[in-house]
RNA sequence: CGGGACGUAGCGUAGCUUGGUAGCGCGUCUGAAUGGGGUUCAGAAGGUCGUGAGUUCAAAUCUCACCGUCCCGACCA
C-alpha cells in the first residue's frame, strides 16, 4: 500500500478528551475516531491491526475444533424473558422499536440465541460436543464507557459456546478454549495472565479471566511470585489477616461507652480511645432485594461485595443510604453494631466474615450515635446467621495452598471463559437424548475475547516514546519503506518500488511512504505508527550501495541494496518466530 | 445514576476574575529556499466562542436551563 493512497491522519498533538496511553496512540497513530462516546470509527491502520487479531482469534479456535457461525445482533426479547436475563442483564440492554412499535433487543452476547440453536438442532448425544463460535459486534448500554476501546458501547467480541453430555466432558471443552486463549494472546505478542475469576450475571460456577497487566487496567489481580496461584481480587481468597484476631475473652459482658464524634475505624484507633483497626468490628448495611441486611468485617478488612452477591445471590443488591441505615438500626453510619441485644429487629440477617470467628474482647458500634461497645466476644454476644470469606484480599498475606506472600496488580481483561453449566440448556430446553434414550440438559461453556478490547490492550502493553511498537503478527504492515526522495526518477524511488513490488509478490504487507515530506517527518510518523521493520533508502547510503533495515525499537542494519529483499525476508521470519507458542 | 472538571478554527490552547476589536502554536492552502529525525521565510484561508433563554446600550466573558465530553464510583470483554 502507499501511504498516498490510504488514509493515516497522524497527529502531533493528542486530542484533549483521551486519558490512557494506548488511547492517545489509537488516535495520534490515525487507527480510530471518535463518533461519540463510546462509538470509534477504524480507519484503515486500525482496521488492518483488528483484523489480525481476527485472523489469529479465527485460526486458534478452529484449531481447537470450534465451530464459526454468525448469528444476529438484533434479536427479539422474548428469548431473553426466557433465560430470565431480560430483568437481570436489564442495563446493559439496548431496546429498539421497529415501525409496528415491536420491541427488539441489540445483543449484548448470544448465549440465547445459540442455546435456542441447540435447543432446535441437537437432539442425541451422538451430536456432541459442540462448540460454536462468532466474531462480531456486541452492543451493551455501557454505564460509562471509558478509555476509547476500552468499555464501549459496541465493540468487537470472539463468543464461543460449548455443548456437552456431562459435567466432565464440559471440562474438556473448556480445557480446549483455555489452551487456545494461551496461544491467542501469546501470538498476538501479549503477556497474559489466567485469573480465577467470580462469574457475575452470566452465572456458572467455574471460570478463568485472560488479564493483560497494566497499570491502567480496571481489574485487580492477586498473585504469587512463582505463578501457583492468581486470581480476581474479586475472587482471591488468603489465609487471612497477617494480625491475628484477638480472641482471649475477657469475661466481661459488652460494656457501652461515650465516643463522641467518632465515625470512623481511625478515629477509633486514636486516642484517646487507641483501640487498634483490628480490635474493632465494622458493621454495614446493605441492602439484598430490598430487605437491610447486616454484614460484619474485621476493622482492618474492606467488603469483597462480588464475594458478598455470590453468597446472598441476590439480584438487587446495593449499600444502604444513611436514611435507611437510620431506619433499620436506629443509628447513622460509625456507630453500628450487631450485637444482639443493642438490635431493634433481631431477624436481621447477619453475615460475618471467616476472620471474625472466635473473635473476643472486641469494640463495635452500640447503635447509638456517640456510643460504642467494648468487650465484645462475638460468639456470646452476636447471632451470626452466615459465616463466610467476605473480606477483599491484602497484598502481603498468604497464598492458601502454598503459603507464599501474596502481590497484587491492575490489569486488562482481555478474555474470559466460564464453565456455565445447565443454567441456560434448562431453561431453554436445550436437551439431548443419551445412549439409554434419557433427556438431559447439555452442559454449557462460554468463551469470549474481547477483539477491540485485546487491540488496545496491545497497545498499551507495546509502546515507547516515540509510540506503538507493533509485535509483528499484529502489526497492520510488516514493513514500512521510507524513500527519502520521491521523485519519480530519483535513484532512492526507483529503488524503493523495485523492493516493494518484490515483498508485496512474497506475500509480504509492505507500507510505502511515498509521500513528499522531509524524513524527519517521515520517521517521526513510521515511528509513531509502529510498523516493526522500516526499509530506509537515502542518497548516503545508497551512495555505499547499502540500504538501512531499522527494526522498530532496534538499531539500525546497513543492508547491500542487491540483498534487501532477502534480509528483509529472513528479518521477518526470525521476527515471526518469537510469536509461535509450542504447539 | 451520584461526585468532580470542562466545552473558543481540523488538533492543542489564551482570553472569562474586572462585559466593549476573538489571539497564539500545530495542521491546511499558495510561493520560495531547504532536503537523513516533526526545516525556514513570506503570504492566505479557516471561528454560529456547545445550544437556548436571561441580565445589559453591549456577553466568549455574568445568570439559568439544556446538550455534549472527560475523570472518580457501581457494570463488564
Amino acid at each position: 500500500m502507499r501511504w498516498t493512497q490510504t488514509f493515516i491522519p497522524t497527529l502531533k498533538e493528542t486530542p484533549a478528551d483521551a486519558e490512557i496511553l494506548s488511547h492517545k496512540l489509537l488516535l495520534r497513530a490515525g487507527l480510530v475516531r471518535k463518533l461519540t462516546g463510546g462509538l470509534y470509527t477504524f480507519l484503515p491502520l486500525g482496521l488492518r491491526a483488528l483484523r489480525k487479531i481476527e485472523n489469529i482469534v479465527r485460526e486458534e479456535m478452529d484449531r481447537a475444533g470450534a465451530i464459526e457461525v454468525a448469528m444476529p445482533c438484533l434479536q427479539p426479547p422474548d428469548i431473553w424473558q426466557q433465560s430470565g436475563r431480560y430483568t437481570t442483564a436489564a442495563e446493559v440492554l439496548y431496546h429498539v422499536l421497529d415501525r409496528a412499535r415491536k420491541e427488539w433487543v441489540l445483543g449484548p452476547t448470544h448465549e440465547e440465541v445459540i442455546t435456542q440453536l441447540a435447543a432446535f438442532e441437537i437432539n442425541s448425544y451422538r451430536q456432541l460436543p459442540k462448540n460454536f463460535y462468532q466474531i462480531g459486534v456486541k452492543f451493551r448500554d455501557e454505564i460509562r464507557p471509558r478509555f476509547g476501546l476500552m468499555r464501549a458501547k459496541e465493540f468487537i467480541m470472539k463468543d464461543a459456546y460449548s455443548f456437552d453430555v456431562s459435567d466432565e466432558a464440559a471440562m474438556v471443552s473448556y480445557r480446549k478454549m483455555y489452551d487456545a486463549y494461551t496461544r491467542i494472546f501469546a501470538r498476538c505478542g501479549l503477556r497474559a495472565l489466567a485469573v480465577e475469576a467470580d462469574t457475575g450475571v452470566i452465572g456458572g460456577n467455574y471460570s478463568h479471566e485472560f488479564m493483560i497487566p497494566a497499570e491502567t487496567g480496571e481489574n485487580e489481580v492477586v498473585y504469587t511470585e512463582s505463578g501457583s496461584y492468581a486470581a480476581n481480587v474479586e475472587k482471591a481468597t488468603s489465609r487471612g489477616p497477617l494480625t491475628p484476631t484477638p480472641t482471649n475473652d475477657t469475661g466481661t459482658a459488652p460494656e457501652k461507652f461515650p465516643t463522641p464524634g467518632v465515625v470512623t475505624i481511625e478515629a477509633l484507633a486514636a486516642p484517646p480511645f487507641n483501640v487498634a483497626a483490628h480490635q474493632q468490628i465494622k458493621t454495614l448495611v446493605y441492602l439484598a432485594e430490598a430487605k437491610p441486611i447486616l454484614i460484619l468485617l474485621r476493622g482492618d478488612d474492606q467488603l469483597n461485595e462480588a464475594k458478598l452477591i455470590a453468597r446472598t445471590g441476590a439480584a438487587q443488591f446495593r449499600p444502604a443510604t444513611a436514611d435507611e441505615v437510620f431506619a433499620a438500626l436506629g443509628a447513622h453510619p460509625g456507630s453500628l453494631g450487631a450485637v444482639a441485644a443493642t438490635l431493634r429487629s433481631p431477624g436481621l440477617p447477619v453475615y460475618a466474615d471467616l476472620a471474625l470467628q472466635g473473635a473476643a474482647g472486641m469494640t463495635t458500634g452500640a447503635n447509638e450515635d456517640g456510643f460504642h461497645l467494648r468487650h465484645v466476644n462475638i460468639a456470646r454476644d452476636i447471632a451470626v446467621t452466615q459465616w463466610a470469606d467476605f473480606r477483599t484480599v491484602q497484598p502481603g498475606e498468604l497464598d492458601v495452598a502454598s503459603g507464599q506472600p501474596l502481590k497484587s496488580r491492575r490489569a486488562i481483561e482481555v478474555g474470559h471463559v466460564f464453565k456455565l453449566g445447565t443454567k441456560y440448556s434448562e431453561k431453554m430446553n436445550a436437551l439431548f437424548l443419551d445412549e439409554s434414550g434419557r433427556q438431559h440438559p447439555c452442559v454449557m461453556g462460554c468463551y469470549g475475547i474481547g477483539v477491540t478490547r485485546t487491540l488496545q490492550a496491545v497497545i498499551e502493553q507495546c509502546n515507547d516514546k516515540d509510540g506503538i511498537v507493533w509485535p509483528l503478527p499484529v502489526a497492520p504492515f510488516s514493513v514500512c519503506i521510507t524513500p527519502l526522495n520521491v521523485a519519480p526518477n530519483a535513484p532512492a524511488m526507483t529503488l524503493a518500488e523495485e523492493l516493494y513490488h518484490h515483498l508485496t509478490r512474497d506475500g509480504v504487507e509492505v507500507l510505502l511512504d511515498n509521500r513528499d515530506e522531509r524524513p524527519g517527518v517521515k520517521f517521526k510518523d513510521a515511528d509513531l505508527i509502529g510498523i516493526p521493520l522500516r526499509v530506509g533508502i537515502g542518497e548516503k547510503s545508497l551512495a555505499k550501495g547499502e540500504v538501512e533495515l531499522k527494526p522498530r525499537g532496534g538499531s539500525l542494519l546497513a543492508v547491500k541494496t542487491g540483498e534487501a529483499a532477502a534480509q528483509v525476508l529472513a528479518w521477518l521470519r526470525a521476527e515471526s518466530a518469537r510469536f509461535q507458542p509450542p504447539a
